[in-house]
DNA sequence: TGGTATTGATAGTATTACTATCATAAATGG
DNA sequence: CCATTTATGATAGTAATACTATCAATACCA
């Protein structure tokens, strides 16, 4: 039996001292997720983490300048796992409309433990990238972040799924725009499917959530890029 | 010369003392817009706002619980002033698929002063909107907030132009899936374009950011309601 | 064994998000 | 026109946040 664990390559902006390297950086990974998600990000402090980790506040700032570039770097993992699964799903694949279906699917799939990072909760993230994601870039910083390189995991993985899209339809005119709308939308249904449920018909029969999510998805992405699709 | 000012209808849950009936709450209103879009919401506070309008930080408190409240209240007034404007062009248009047009027009077009609202500043709360609507729903009391009416102007809105979609197209499946997507994808799309820009062609040519937006919108809320569309 | 790096413990600072109290001024009503 | 309610302003205070500085203890490494 064959045990294996991966790193994921991180830019080393993100952080200080790589949490993936040592016992403290993964504890501050792996709580951080379960009090980001418990609490929400406003609630969340580095003291409440220290807390809970029998460490100290000083320790943790050694780690992450401050608790927005730890949040940054949990969302950049996250589209970092998510290009890594879409990579290694389409690997065999050489159609481009099945690549870019394969892609809308693993986006806007229910995310479950993946064995190969013990020490980060799937579930839980994925909780957090629905409800915080998009406080990584709506700040003031926005234009210094990306500079930096903060945001590669989410744009190189827009400029993948863009490029099964151009292949599909050389023609079509917003492959990104379209991409990075899927993206967010993505997330963001799922978030008014829970919270406020009249903005969705998604949630509304007994139909599973991701499911109609995707065929949502779907649906709209081949209708907007494929002219000929009802041949 | 006809002077006519008016006031848009407000839930009364958004705030403790109305703001549009009294000098002090206007000032509040005006002034807020101004310093949100130059230090954004987080560095913005009740303190720096007391000061500028040479009051007291005890004075806004009366009018607003907290600087959150206060941001809901500017994101409402925005969506209530829209679904004016759309109610206001579609009037005399009796096709739904040209009122459903229209409402795509008002809401991706770039924004101007209206002078029937002499305290408010539509261009800088634009910005806001763009860059900070997503923090009014994405906290751990969303659900209480929905409870209070607080975002009933979102998905009113939501629901007014879904309407029209239905009457385009009774058969499709997701009418304000669709709507919510295209209202959150007009703003997102113009930060992208601004800030993040290899997530966006919009911005790319010479063309006009709003009317490539309004092209990219309408291209694909068509393309996928209207079955027909190529006929 | 000596040195270097990592962590933990403690303490401290400026700022934030409020709340309490009280005086004054302005508007309102009999 | 005086009395009273109401809105505002001024001052002060509190708990919590987002850090930063300092130093000792420990571990690891040559």
């Amino acid at each position: 039996m064959i045990m294996t664990t991966l790193k994921l390559d991180m830019n080393s902006n993100l952080y200080l001292r790589d949490p993936q390297e040592t016992e403290l950086g993964r504890r501050i990974l792996e709580v951080s997720i379960e009090m980001i998600d418990e609490l929400g990000f406003e609630k969340f402090t580095f003291r409440k983490l220290a807390a809970r980790i029998e460490s100290a506040e000083p320790s943790i700032y050694r780690y992450f300048e401050n608790k927005h570039r730890l949040l940054v770097y949990l969302i950049a993992w996250y589209w970092n796992w998510l290009a890594y699964r879409i990579d290694f799903n389409t690997q065999n694949i050489t159609t481009p409309a099945e690549k870019l279906k394969i892609a809308i699917d693993l986006l806007a799939q229910k995310k479950e433990k993946d064995p190969l990072f013990p020490s980060i909760d799937e579930a839980a993230l994925y909780r957090i990238v629905i409800a915080e994601s998009d406080k990584t870039y709506l700040t003031k910083q926005v234009d210094d972040d990306n500079k930096e390189g903060l945001f590669l995991g989410f744009k190189s993985l827009c400029k993948k799924i863009a490029g099964y899209v151009k292949l599909v339809n050389p023609d079509y005119e917003f492959p990104h725009t379209l991409v990075s709308t899927l993206m967010q939308t993505a997330h963001q249904q799922l978030f008014f499917s829970d919270h406020l449920p009249s903005l969705t018909e998604i949630g509304r029969t007994n139909e599973n959530i991701y499911d109609m999510n995707k065929r949502f998805l779907t649906d709209i992405v081949f209708k907007t890029i494929d002219k000929d699709q009802l041949n």
